[in-house]
DNA sequence: TGGAGGGCTAGAGTTACTCTAACTTATTTT
DNA sequence: AAAATAAGTTAGAGTAACTCTAGCCCTCCA
């Protein structure tokens, strides 16, 4: 039930450095410790991480996402404003997935022109 | 057939600064300049921003976009290399839309929980 | 007991912008 | 004609989000 940083950094995929560097900025909780000073984690830590996380990989800035945090704790009467945020930031990823599309089928563009001029380039005399 | 940076940023949707910046970076050709030293493009630049464009969507660090444009300037000896490049960058993009997909489902998740909360919330006394 | 392994902090470095300051030039507007 | 507006120029500072370094502490196992 409790986990060390390396193995918090190993389910979640974030580096020591930056679980800290989240801490840190306040869009992690503050984590118990042990006599050492140690940080000790628990499952839930885990779930806040992989939350960031996927918040930070539609593009959300960290600033933001304390915002997301800091109204989570303070309650169900922020619920619909979360649920805004939510939203647009669905909208925001699926944005995201069109222009990705987009730039695949350019560079498969790109590789067909390149094989076209290679396959012409190994014809030569 | 000759823009302003004005019109090459609107056309692009990159900022002037970025575009100079780029340029700075040597991801970009040196555009001729008029007799008050104001940059002047053509429609082939416009190609040239575009490319990069695509490239950076990727998360190809600029210092790699410059190689491949030295390669590009270097001619078709370098094709083959080029060619895998772009491979390895399209392989990327696909990781990326998968990735994307799954943050989708997961905000879509939150969502429906959120939507859960919101309407037991609504019927309390 | 000593060395490997992990953790800690503070702070420097990196990437890719992004903006500011201070200036010139060109075009409108009064 | 003078002034305001808009666009351009450079050099360089600032920012976000990591990412790494230095220097130290603690513990565990041979």
């Amino acid at each position: 039930m409790a986990y060390t940083m390396k193995e918090v950094a190993e389910r979640t995929g974030a580096s020591p450095h930056t679980l800290r560097f989240y801490e840190k900025e306040g869009v992690l909780p503050i984590p118990d410790r042990d006599a050492n000073g140690v940080r000790i984690f628990n499952e839930h830590y885990i779930d806040c991480v992989d939350t960031v996380q996927a918040l930070r990989s539609t593009g959300l800035p960290l600033a933001e996402i304390k915002q997301y945090v800091e109204l989570y704790k303070s309650g169900e009467q922020t619920l619909p404003l979360r649920r805004t945020m939510l939203v647009v930031q669905k909208n925001k990823v699926e944005d995201q997935i069109a222009r990705l599309i987009k730039t695949l089928e350019k560079l498969n563009y790109k590789l067909a022109l390149v094989d076209a001029q290679e396959s012409q380039f190994s014809k030569l005399p």
